[in-house]
DNA sequence: CAATCCCATATCCTATAGGATTTTATATTG
DNA sequence: CAATATAAAATCCTATAGGATATGGGATTG
């Protein structure tokens, strides 16, 4: 297909031989879904005809199909029968509440426990990963809160590493994927106040207080939750 | 609109026209393929060749790929790529903790919710679902393990729905589609215990005490963390 | 003028076929 | 006897084609 009967350099071999190793094309059509859901190209609730994506990324039905089933498994697609698929619908009001009152519950310990494993090269990186924010005062609005957007989510990922449970992480940062798409939608103002309590949390974990981790994360999740609750009006 | 031109008499619409509209072939085989790895038809690790599928189903390939996509959207088949598919591996020591620190996390705080809104009929369900367990003593020890742990599992499901947050309810059965292979794997007896913690957690419901539901399921979990880790030795 | 029926188009659903790669078995050789 | 190389089988991966169904527009009729 690509490479067919012809000799290669090395450099050939060590490009698209590897390549073509690591990434099936059904993997590769699935990264092309997942990045037109996560950026609004594809609204949530709109359709997603196959043949449009045939057209689109010039593969078959079939690794495309493969591809929507696992977006399916994941929750970010829906399929009805004889209709088709189409993308996840808005998050509502109800499920927005469950999702903060979820993270409620995991993550103010998750502080906790990173704050008892806190050294200095972890200290450095949440330091890095909170310091890079904020730091775009003249570019676009839209740009500068997907940046933002981007940012918290690694933070808060670093700091679920750190606490040692894999399950969780995954458990958030698959949540998370949900919530991202509905921050983008509504994307309130980047308040300083955000900025504000990540301080706080590094404080806390920069003096090893699990309680003060425990406390700090608890009240920027509600703060956090306060701030995006108005896009339901 | 579904139904073309011809009459139908009303059974008829109530059987072919709506089963056929709520099951696609790839459904079909979703459940199917589901199934066998519940019961363990499909061991934990083994491969899943496609073929086998299409000869032991007598469909074509694309629908099966389709719902193996989505079986990997969800964590319980894995594809390597040129390789294929194959059953999640067990589950490892770590992540039966994980496991077990993320329930505790979540099981306690919404048994004390499910206390605050018990009423006599979520009562009566829970009594039911409980009481039905344990009453096997003839039985086999397999089948009768196999029914007390979807019967704990309906136990616990009811005690999540009554606290009212979705979110958490699907996250838990998540997880337990999981859990529920490896204990199977590994079914210990069904000890006496079990059966008497639940009847703590229903006494707890009764009254209505949420601080008591708490603790009873906090309880609960810790010991059957430690009745199934014994599986690892 | 509104409602209904019908037809054309678009889309989905399934099946089959061929090319590419990995794995396994066998034979050969040091 | 062990190790390697070759060949064959199994499997995966992709593409194409045909049948079935839903959707939307237009014509007809009351």
């Amino acid at each position: 297909m690509h490479n067919s009967n012809r000799r290669m350099s090395s450099e050939d071999v060590a490009t698209s031989a590897l390549i073509q190793r690591s990434s099936s094309l059904a993997a590769s059509v699935y990264d092309a879904i997942f990045g037109q859901l996560m950026s609004l190209k594809i609204a949530p609730g709109s359709r997603i005809p196959v043949d449009n994506l045939v057209r689109q990324l010039s593969v078959s039905q079939t690794p495309i199909r493969e591809a929507l089933g696992r977006l399916e498994g994941e929750g970010l697609v829906v399929k009805t029968h004889l209709i088709g698929y189409s993308a996840a619908p808005q998050i509502t009001r109800r499920r927005f509440d469950e999702l903060y009152e979820l993270r409620l519950l995991l993550e103010p310990d998750s502080a906790a426990r990173a704050a008892i494993a806190m050294d200095e090269t972890r200290l450095a990186a949440l330091r890095e990963a909170a310091g890079v924010m904020g730091r775009r005062e003249g570019t676009d609005e839209r740009i500068r809160y997907s940046t933002f957007a981007r940012q918290d989510a690694v933070f808060h990922d670093r700091i679920m590493e750190f606490a040692g449970n894999k399950l969780i992480r995954e458990t958030l940062n698959h949540q998370h994927t949900h919530f991202h798409i509905f921050r983008l939608m509504f994307h309130s103002r980047v308040t300083e106040e955000a900025l504000d309590e990540h301080e706080a949390l590094l404080a806390a974990f920069a003096a090893g207080d699990a309680c003060a981790a425990d406390k700090a994360m608890r009240e920027h999740i509600e703060h956090s939750r306060d701030r995006l609750v108005l896009a339901f009006d």
